[in-house]
DNA sequence: TCCCGACTTTACTGGCGAGTATATTACGCT
DNA sequence: AGCGTAATATACTCGCCAGTAAAGTCGGGA
C-alpha cells in the first residue's frame, strides 16, 4: 500500500500533476451534478444523463465518487461551506451582532444563487441513507444555530428588537433558501440587488423600536 | 353511456349514497398520498406502500386516479385551495391592505402546516409531465399575484411603505413555505403562534416608517 | 334465486436506472 | 522498447416500481 519513498518529490512531478487533474475533474463532476440536479431535479437526473453531460460514460463518474448519493452530499456540502464562510466573514467585519447577521444573510442569499444553491436548499433527507442524513442534520443545524446565536446577541446587545430567536432564525433562513426557488440566471435583479431588497425586510423588522 | 332514468331519484337511495361513498374514499387516498409523500418523499413512495398503509391494493388506488401523478397534483391542489380561501376571508373581513394581507398570511401559514403543505411546498415541477406542470404553474402564480397586489395595493393606500412587490411578495412566500420544511405536528407552538410570531417580523418590516 | 354492476384482488409486464465485471487505452517511468 | 498503473469504455445484472389484464367478491334489485 505504501507508495515507494520518492527521491525528489518535486512539487510539480508526475504524480503531484495527476493527483490535481484529479482532483479537478472530480469538481467538474459535481458542478455537472449539480447544475443537472437543479434543473431536472435528483430523481429525474440518471448518472447516464449526467456521464452523456460530461461526455463520458457512468463508470467514469463512479471512478470519482462511490454512489449517487455520495454526489449529491458533496453538492450540499459545497453550498453550506459557502455558507459558513459567511459566519466568518461577519466576525471579521465586525459590527453590532445586527449588522453581522446581515452580512451573514448577505453571504447566504448570494451562495444560495450559486450553482449549489438547489442541492442545498431542496435535499431532501428522505433520499439518503442514514449516515448521510445525520452528516446534513449536523451541517443544516450548524447554520442554524449560527444565525439563533447572532439573533440572541442582536437582542443582547440591543441592536434587535426582543424576539424569539428559534422563530426568527427560521424566517430569515426561508425567506433565503426560498430564492433558490425562484432565482433564475438570467433575472433581472443581481444577486447583490436581490439580496439588498429580502435583508431591507429583516433591517426593519428586527430593528429595535 | 346515459344511465336509464330512474323514477325515483331519492336523495339517499343506493346510487346516491354509493357515489359519496366512493368521494369519501377517494379522498382517503389523497390524503393518505399526502401524508406518506410528506414523511417519506414523492419518489421514495411506491403505490404499493401507499396500498399498504390504506389496507387495500394497488389497483384500488388506480380506480380512483389515474396516475401518481395525479395524485401528488391533487394534493397540491387541496393545499392552494386553502391557501386561495384565505383571500376570500381578508376580503370579508377588510381592513387595510396591509392587514388583509396579514389575514392571507395567517391562513397561508396554517395551511401550509397542515396534510397537504408539504405537497404544496416540495411539489417539484420537474417530476411532472407538461401539461399538470402547466396547471400547478397557473396556480402557484395566482397565489403569487395576489399576494403582490394586495401589497401594491398597500402600498397605495400607505398602509405598506415603499417596497419591490415582487421581492417582497417572494419573501414572505419563502418565510412562510419553509415553515412546511421544519414544522412537525408535535411542536411545542401551534400553527397559530408560529404564524403570529413569523408574521410580527413583516408587520413592522413592511410598516411605513 | 339469480343476475348485474361496482369494487377489489392476484399475478403479471415492461422499462428504467443504479451499480459492476471485464476489456481497453493512454501514459509515465526505467 | 516495454512494463505497470491510472483512467475510461463496453456490456452487462438486478431490483424496483408504475401500470394492467383478468379473475374473483359482494350487495342490491327484480
Amino acid at each position: 500500500m505504501k507508495p515507494s519513498p520518492r527521491s525528489t518529490p518535486l512539487p510539480w512531478s508526475g504524480a503531484d500533476l495527476r493527483s490535481r487533474e484529479r482532483d479537478w475533474k472530480r469538481n467538474a463532476v459535481i458542478l455537472a451534478a449539480a447544475r443537472a440536479f437543479a434543473t431536472r431535479g435528483y430523481h429525474n437526473t440518471s448518472l447516464d444523463d449526467l456521464a452523456a453531460a460530461l461526455n463520458v460514460t457512468k463508470p467514469t463518474i463512479y471512478s470519482y465518487v462511490d454512489s449517487k448519493e455520495e454526489l449529491l452530499f458533496e453538492c450540499f456540502k459545497q453550498g453550506v461551506d459557502q455558507i459558513l464562510a459567511g459566519f466568518s466573514e461577519a466576525e471579521t467585519r465586525g459590527g453590532n451582532a445586527r449588522e453581522r447577521l446581515m452580512t451573514v444573510a448577505r453571504h447566504y442569499a448570494i451562495a444560495v444563487t450559486g450553482d449549489f444553491g438547489w442541492c442545498m436548499v431542496r435535499l431532501e433527507e428522505e433520499n439518503l441513507d442514514k449516515t448521510m442524513s445525520a452528516k446534513i442534520k449536523t451541517l443544516k443545524s450548524e447554520v442554524d444555530q449560527g444565525l439563533r446565536k447572532l439573533i440572541r446577541q442582536g437582542v443582547a446587545d440591543g441592536s434587535i428588537r426582543t424576539c424569539d430567536p428559534k422563530m426568527t432564525a427560521f424566517t430569515l433562513a426561508g425567506a433565503l433558501n426560498w430564492i433558490a426557488h425562484w432565482h433564475r440566471a438570467n433575472d433581472a435583479l443581481s444577486p447583490e440587488e436581490i439580496a439588498a431588497r429580502v435583508l431591507e425586510i429583516f433591517e426593519l423588522g428586527l430593528a429595535p423600536r
